[in-house]
DNA sequence: TTGAAAGCGCTAACAG
DNA sequence: CTGTTAGCGCTTTCAA
C-alpha cells in the first residue's frame, strides 16, 4: 500500500490498530508492556500503513542525538583525506541506515584536547567513533559523551576499543619476513603520538630481539610520501637492510617506489611488506605482501555499537591475517 | 563559558536576551524581523551560553529530515564497495558538519526504480545525492523528494547534475595517446547502463572517426578485475593495440596487470591510460597517466546544494585534468 | 496492561 | 518589528 501523500504517523498506526498512542509508540520502540493481542494489532497497522517512525521526533522525544561523528584526530586537517578515513566513514554510513542517525566527519586537531567537548556541545550528536585515537584524548571524554564514545584503535575504561590485533598481525609479517631469509629487517612505524601503532612496533622489537636481530626503527606518518623519504633514510643509515615492514600499506608503496628510484629492486634485494590491504595492495607491482584488515567490519561495528548505546566489551580484537604477494 | 550541565535552549537565550522565544528564533535562524537592538542582545545570550539549535528539535518543527541519503545504483550491493563512493560519502560527511544533517549509504538495485521511493518515504530524509545516476532513476524520482536530490553524473530538468566534463577529459586523454604517436587506441567503458560514461565513448569515437582510426571497444564496469579481463579480450580481438585508455583508474590499473602476465610491456608495447586520479595512481609502476577529478569537491557541493535546498544551475561542470604520468 | 497528559526544543502563522 | 499561540511526531511518567 502506497501512502497517499503524507507518510503515516504513530497517531494513524494508533487509530488504524485501535489502540492508544502510547501502546503504539510502546510496541514499535519495543519498550514496555503490551498485551499480545495489541502487539499484533499495531504490528499489522504498522505494515499496512508502512509506517517508519520520524527520526527527528523521536531524537527529540529522547533528548537523544541524531548524527554519528566519526572523529579523527591527527595534526592537521589533511588526515581527513585519508582513504583509510572515507573507508570507516562509508562503513559507519552504511551502519547507520537501520538507525535514526547520519554521519558527520570532524578532524580533532592533536593539541586541542578540548575539540572533542565542543563536538559533546552539540545536542545533535547521537554519539562518537574515535578514528587514531591517543591517550589524551581518551583522557579528555566530556562527561556529557560517557557510553556514547566507541575507539577504533586504543580504548580506556570507558570506552571500548575495535581493532586489529595489531601486535599479531605485526608478528605474522615479521616471522614471514624471517621465514624468508631476511635478516636485516627494518620497520617504518606509525606517527609517535598514536600509541595504537606502538603494538606492532613492541611486537617487531620482541621478535627480533629474541633472534638476536638489530632493531632498526624510522617514524612514519602513514603516508606514501613520507614512505618515499624513509626508504633513503633507511638505506643511508642501514645499507645492509634486505626487508622494510612498514605499518600501512600506503607507505609500504611509497618505500617501493623510493627503493626503486635508488636502483634497489624489490623484492630482490629489499623485500617490503605494508599492513592493512588496501584496494590497490593487490595491483601494485609487485604485488605487496601486507595483513588484511577487516576496516569496513570494524567501523560498522563501532557504530553500531555507539548506536545501540548498549554496553559493549571493552576490546573487540579483530584479526589480522597475512596476505602474500610477490613483494615480501 | 561553559554550560554547566544542560546545553542551552533557546528560551534560555530569550530570557537572557529578554526577548521573546520567537524572536529569538528569527534571530538565530536568520529569517524574518528583528530590531538591531534585538538582534545584538540575542547574538550576545547565544554567544555567552554557548548556544546552538537542537537539531532534531529544528527538522521536526520544520518537519525536514535529519540524514542525507548518498544513494548509488549498481547491480549488487557490492558498488558501496568501492573506494570512489567511499570518498563521495566522506567529504559528504564533511560537508554535512555545519548543516543539521549525517549522511546515510544507501544502495539502488538497478532495476527496482522503486526503491527511492522507498528511501522517500522517510521522513527523516534531508535530501539525495545519487551516485551513478541513471535515466530510468531520474525519471522515477519521487514527487515528495523535489528540489531536494542532486546528482553525481548526469541530471535532468529536475535534478542538478554536479559532474566532471566527461566528454573534455576523454578527449584530453585520447588527444594524449594520438600525440605520443598511438594509433590503434582501443577503450575500456563504464557499464552499459551507466549513460554519463557514453559521453566519454562519445569523444572518443568523435575523435577516431576524425582521424580515420578504428573504434575498439569494450564493456567495463569501473573493477580492476574487468581490466585484467579485458586486456585478454583486448589483445585476443586486436593483437595490433598499441593503446588503452579505460574511463576508471582501477580498471586501468588491472589492464596493465593482465597485459603484464602475458608480457606485453608497459607503455613499451602499449601504452595504459586510466580515469579519475585515484591516490594509488601516483604510486603504481609505471604510475599511471589519467585525468584528474576532484571528487571531493564535486561530492561537497552536490552536499551543499540539497542541504542548502536554495534552486542551483542545473549543470555544474567540474573540470579534468589530464596528469601525465609514465603509463602513457 | 492501557490511556491521558505533559512535554522534548524549535518554528510559523497571526495578531498586536 | 514583536509576542502569543499552536503545533511538528514521538516518548514517558502516572493513574486508572
Amino acid at each position: 500500500m502506497t501512502s497517499p501523500h503524507r507518510p503515516a504517523t504513530l497517531d494513524d498506526v494508533a487509530r488504524l490498530a485501535d489502540v492508544s498512542r502510547s501502546t503504539a509508540s510502546r510496541v514499535v520502540a519495543g519498550t514496555g508492556f503490551a498485551s499480545p493481542a495489541a502487539r499484533e494489532r499495531v504490528r499489522a497497522a504498522v505494515d499496512r500503513l508502512g509506517y517508519a517512525p520520524n527520526p527527528a521526533a523521536r531524537a527529540l522525544a529522547r533528548s537523544a542525538g541524531v548524527r554519528l561523528v566519526v572523529a579523527v584526530s591527527g595534526a592537521t586537517r589533511d588526515v581527513l583525506d585519508d582513504p583509510y578515513v572515507d573507508r570507516v566513514v562509508g562503513a559507519a554510513a552504511a551502519a547507520c541506515a537501520p538507525y535514526p542517525a547520519g554521519v558527520v566527519l570532524h578532524w580533532l586537531p592533536l593539541h586541542d584536547p578540548a575539540a572533542l567537548g565542543r563536538v559533546a556541545e552539540d545536542r545533535g550528536v547521537a554519539g562518537v567513533v574515535l578514528v587514531n585515537t591517543t591517550e589524551p584524548l581518551l583522557d579528555a571524554i566530556p562527561a556529557r559523551l560517557r557510553g556514547r564514545v566507541a575507539s577504533i584503535g586504543i580504548g580506556s575504561a570507558t570506552v571500548p576499543s575495535f581493532d586489529v590485533d595489531n601486535a599479531g598481525g605485526a608478528s605474522q609479517i615479521v616471522h614471514h619476513l624471517y621465514a624468508s631469509g631476511r635478516r636485516r629487517i627494518a620497520m617504518v612505524t606509525g606517527p609517535r603520538w598514536l600509541s595504537c601503532a606502538g603494538r606492532s612496533v613492541g611486537a617487531y622489537r620482541r621478535i627480533m630481539r629474541a633472534a638476536g636481530l638489530p632493531v632498526r626503527l624510522v617514524t612514519g606518518d602513514f603516508t606514501a610520501a613520507r614512505g618515499r623519504a624513509a626508504a633513503g633514510e633507511l638505506l643511508a643509515r642501514w645499507p645492509d637492510t634486505d626487508a622494510v615492514f612498514a605499518v600501512s600499506d600506503l607507505t609500504a608503496l611509497g618505500v617501493i617506489a623510493g627503493l626503486r628510484e635508488t636502483g634497489v629492486r624489490v623484492p630482490g634485494d629489499v623485500a617490503v611488506a605494508g599492513f592493512d590491504d588496501i584496494p590497490h595492495a593487490a595491483l601494485s607491482s609487485p604485488g605487496l605482501t601486507t595483513a588484511s584488515h577487516p576496516v569496513g567490519p570494524i567501523a560498522a561495528a563501532a557504530a553500531t555499537a555507539v548506536l545501540e548505546g548498549r554496553p559493549v566489551a571493552p576490546v573487540t580484537s579483530f584479526p589480522s591475517t597475512l596476505v602474500r604477494r610477490t613483494s615480501a
